[in-house]
DNA sequence: CAATAAGTGTATCGATCGCTACAGTAGATT
DNA sequence: AATCTACTGTAGCGATCGATACACTTATTG
């Protein structure tokens, strides 16, 4: 993807990617502006001017390590909820994913994309911006597999799927803050399944053994 | 409350609650460490010896401005979920409320108990401990009024109203994300609506007039 | 081999952070 | 009126913020 070829100069000591992981586990565990260059280089093993160097700045390496994060963490996940065909499974799957990626750091950190720069000063609003496009990108998944649910008839017509994709993505993001106040991975599972409640049955039972 | 009598030296020249308030306006927008002395001071129209003198310091002004939060905003909320019998009612009714609250203001925000303290550094860790007591807190109310819920026979036996609360507490978070995201009152009204859904019937539909 | 170019560590930049010393002001007490 | 005491504005404290200047090192290139 980059150019390999060894350019003149003296090439760099460290691992790009190992590095950016460290970054990333400051960022998530801390939030974008708590974040310091100070505890970013500690964590990363390098100094300041390598990280510049290598990352641009303290904006960019965040928005690479939320990168990172999401194909780390969440790429399978949404992936899973496109090739499952009941919508209803794929639904219950996602959040049993979110229930497990949200608690599997060993501090409470949530979601970086949700709570990763939810306080930020006045000249760091477009970091904000960023994540909330993300956000919005994760409704509109959402939204549009359960679009896909009402074109395989999984859902009566006049199922009400804008403001049901909006209230999943309202609980996905409470949970982000559920696994940051610490909730146990068990009860983030039981909140999850319980969540699925929202999703109304479907138009025609599609045969039963009674009733 | 406060010993009125005045003391002897030279009276402040400003009047502590409203003050306060405009505190509350610049905490609750940027959060607790964004919010810099600086800005503060600016909306408070006082200098920093002012602030320090009425209010000790930042993170003691903060907790004032989140327990006045508390008081103006939700305070009422939380009484209407107490004192309505019908326990689906009753949480109808307090999410109708939080729809409202967390879009009353001009800018985007949020919830502050939930929002306001979301990043923090190291040494501010204990003000963000202390809103998390306060959610919790909230889920405890939830949680209360359930089982009053099940006590009043408006839940079959076996319900789980641990994970219930949980999941409502839940939903109640996620809503303050949307709502510092933008999402209008109406749809955040409508997304409270079908978390409504989350709430199992009655075991026994008390009189109806068929079926 | 020189010449060139890029990464690295040290040491620090200006800006901003929360907070306060200090002198001056103004109301209460005597 | 004299004194005491607390609030106010200015000005600046030490610490930390994100970001860099600079000298040095280490690789490629001619």
């Amino acid at each position: 993807m980059i150019p390999q070829h060894q350019s003149k100069g003296k090439p760099r000591t460290f691992d790009r990617e190992a590095v950016l992981k460290k970054a990333l586990g400051v960022f998530w565990k801390r939030g974008y502006e708590p974040a310091s260059i100070a505890e970013l280089c500690e964590a990363m093993e390098i100094n300041p001017p390598s990280v510049y160097a290598a990352f641009g700045n303290k904006a960019q390496l965040f928005m690479e390590a939320v990168n990172h994060y999401e194909n780390v963490y969440w790429n399978d996940a949404w992936e899973r909820l496109e090739d499952e065909p009941d919508v209803r499974k794929a639904m219950a799957g996602f959040f049993r994913d979110a229930a497990v990626i949200l608690t599997s750091q060993d501090a409470p950190c949530g979601c970086m994309v949700v709570l990763g720069a939810a306080n930020v000063s006045k000249d760091s609003q477009d970091v904000n911006d960023a994540l909330k496009a993300l956000r919005e990108e994760g409704k509109e998944c959402f939204l549009v597999r359960l679009k896909r649910g009402v074109a395989d008839g999984e859902f009566s017509e006049g199922t009400d799927v804008d403001t049901l994709a909006s209230t999943l993505n309202t609980m996905f993001h409470g949970m982000s803050i559920q696994a940051r106040d610490g909730v146990s991975h068990e009860e983030l599972e039981r909140v999850a399944a319980v969540a699925m409640t929202l999703i109304p049955p479907a138009p025609v039972p599609p045969k039963r053994h009674s009733a």
